[in-house]
RNA sequence: GGCCCCAUCGUCUAGGUAGGCCUAGGACACCGGGUUUUCAACCCGGCAACAGGGGUUCGAAUCCCCUUGGGGCUACCA
């Protein structure tokens, strides 16, 4: 009888889902989909000293943002639980007295410091650290002495002298020689089990079959199955996918690290265009010239000395700090987790579509696919074994290619969500309008373009900023003014403020004036707009109305303008 | 340093497990051109790869070895 598949993502919930494990997440829900079997979320906190309180629910709000449903887990349940690893110390205790009693285990009271002089030992001798077992092993009696002293006491692992085959779906068989696997540590001084020691006892006894998870683990497998048989070995293996590693265009493993990186080198350059230091203009971000670092530190909410610390390098500050530091700035960041694209105005569907071709393609020439074809598709039989580089422009144009595709409901859905994360002023708006926006952006790449072509509509008259290259461009060159002075009129006259009518005045004055519709539409989009990039601007006009248009041309005229004004008064 | 993994256009990749169907296919990006009321989108066309060296074979992108390059792990983190 074929068993009944049973994959798992166990976070440990140290931060905000990032694209690695969302797209480890998303592999495992996808294989578990595709076979009718269980997906398990289960939480891995048994770091005391890296947990933050707030992380699993950050994690569970991303995973359902991309429509990842766990079956069993914090908030759903299930037969296997708790699912707080935290919560399961009891389990563990049971498991480790029970490898203690078969002298599978035994205590240690080396220090971080002692074994860190071993391990520099070893890399002198360019030999690879292994931790050497005692020939006796303390009792239990030895361990009570031991934290008497203020030892720390730990239990390791006794790893059977004996070469290890780990059997692994994407890269086949590979061999690691006896004696390289090290002594582990399964508990920690602070009785808390280790990662290693209690995700082989909860998939045990969570019966998992799947463990499909990145690279970065495949050196823990024989660890972890010499574990699982001196522990389980009635039981057969779960089966290993390791799937190779999504990489940054900057080198190296995508990680959080990048979005401090990036805003560090943003100030820097800033500082030295200040300065005038910088070595190559051309190569700078888009950032102001000259920061005043104590109103940044202010913005950031941290003290003068530990935004100077951080802009040496020295210290990092923490994402919420360097999100509202980049804000000020105007600096945009490289999303990393989950969350950032959601801010950027990502849709959750490409992110699926994106994040399950990095490493996996369904065989045939299909890109963009739908959750219910990449479950149909989705196969662990082809995993690919090269990492991977996240390609940001890809991302776009899956966004651009599923904003398309997406019915218009879940479109404006998305697109409300959206505006009320990043506290847009058009979530103020009605549905019926924001539904007709949305419709007139088609093509647009993401919510975040839809936002900016709409958002002169839902601010005050006065609170229009005009964007400098767009006023020389199209105001003060070719008679802008002189233009907008003649469409003024001629709306101020119209009766019916209706697109078909704004389109059919400009388009009869544009050929009245022997130009393009540009000349006479693009004045007009500046002067209610502020900028060059609007919805349409017959539909901008009318939802505007007459008399916002008229009054927001008369700023512009006046400010702009001065003297072509007073000659028509 | 030790151990492990990987290697096709700039990027993601198909083809590799059955060597000839590959003058290597698709997509993104890029470059030309078209369309156009802005930004996008859209349409047409183009550029572009089997890392190097040895084998095996009638024949290799495909199998083997070496070199080089990239990545991962090397914690009382997961």
């Amino acid at each position: 009888m074929q068993e009944r598949i049973v994959t798992r993502f166990a976070p440990s919930p140290t931060g905000y889902l990032h694209v690695g494990g969302a797209r480890t997440a998303l592999f495992n829900w996808l294989w578990a989909r595709h076979t009718g079997g269980t997906f398990i979320l289960r939480i891995e906190d048994t770091d005391q000293k890296r947990n933050t309180p707030t992380a699993a629910q950050q994690v569970m709000d991303d995973l359902r943002w991309l429509g990842i449903q766990w079956d069993q887990g914090p908030e759903a349940g299930g037969d296997n639980g708790p699912y707080l690893q935290s919560q399961r110390r009891d389990i563990y205790d049971k498991y480790i007295k029970e490898l203690l009693d078969k002298k599978k285990a035994y205590y240690c009271f080396e220090t971080a410091e002692e074994l860190d002089t071993l391990r520099k030992q070893a890399e002198a001798q360019k030999q690879g650290f292994v931790y050497r077992r005692p020939t006796e092993f303390p009792s239990t009696e030895d361990a009570e002495k031991a934290r008497a002293r203020g030892r720390p006491v730990t239990v390791r692992f006794a790893v059977p002298d004996e070469s290890v085959m780990v059997q692994d779906i994407v890269r086949g068989v590979i061999t690691f020689a006896a004696g390289e696997i090290g002594d582990f540590i399964i508990r920690k001084s602070d009785g808390f089990p280790t990662y290693n020691f209690a995700c082989v006892v909860d998939d045990r006894l969570m019966n998992v079959t799947h463990i499909i998870r990145g690279q970065e683990h495949l050196n823990n497998t024989p660890g972890q199955q010499a574990l699982w048989q001196a522990l389980f070995s009635d039981e057969p293996l779960p089966k290993y996918a390791h799937m190779s590693v999504t990489v940054s265009d900057t080198g190296g493993k995508l990680s959080k690290r990048e979005r401090p990186k990036a805003l560090r080198t943003a100030i820097r350059h800033a500082l030295s265009v200040a300065e005038g230091t910088m070595q190559d203009p051309a190569q700078a971000p888009p950032a102001k010239a000259g920061v005043d670092l104590d109103r940044l530190a202010e913005a950031g909410g941290i003290a003068r000395e530990q935004l100077d610390s951080f802009v040496n390098g020295d210290t990092t500050p923490d994402m919420p700090i360097v999100g509202a530091m980049a804000q000020y700035l105007g600096v945009a960041l490289p999303e990393i987790n989950i969350v950032d694209f959601f801010k950027s105005g990502y849709l959750p569907e490409a992110m699926v579509n994106f994040l399950a071709l990095l490493g996996w393609n369904p065989g045939d020439n299909r890109e963009v696919m739908v959750l219910d074809e990449l479950i149909e598709a989705f196969d662990l039989a082809r995993l690919a074994k090269a990492n991977s580089l996240f390609d940001r422009q890809k991302l776009l144009a899956f966004n651009t290619e599923h904003a398309r595709l997406v019915p218009g409901e879940t479109l404006l859905m998305h697109f409300k969500n959206y505006l009320e994360e990043v506290e847009s002023p058009v979530a103020c708006a009605e549905d019926q309008l924001l539904s007709r926006i949305v419709r007139l952006c088609e093509g647009a790449r993401t919510l975040a373009d839809i936002e900016r072509k709409c958002r002169f509509l839902f601010l005050d008259n006065d609170e229009i900023e005009y964007d400098d290259k767009a006023v020389k461009k199209v105001l003060l060159k070719n008679d802008g003014l002189g233009v907008l002075a003649v469409v003024r009129d001629k709306l101020a006259v119209m009766n019916e403020l209706t697109d078909q009518a704004i389109e059919d005045m400009l388009r009869s004055l544009a050929e009245e004036k022997q130009v393009g519709l540009g000349k006479v539409a693009q004045p007009l989009r500046v002067a209610i707009c502020g900028t060059t990039i609007s919805l349409p601007i017959f539909d901008s006009v009318e939802m505007l109305g007459k008399e916002n248009a008229l009054t927001r041309i008369d700023n512009t005229l006046r400010k702009f303008g001065t003297h072509i004004y007073e000659e028509k008064a």
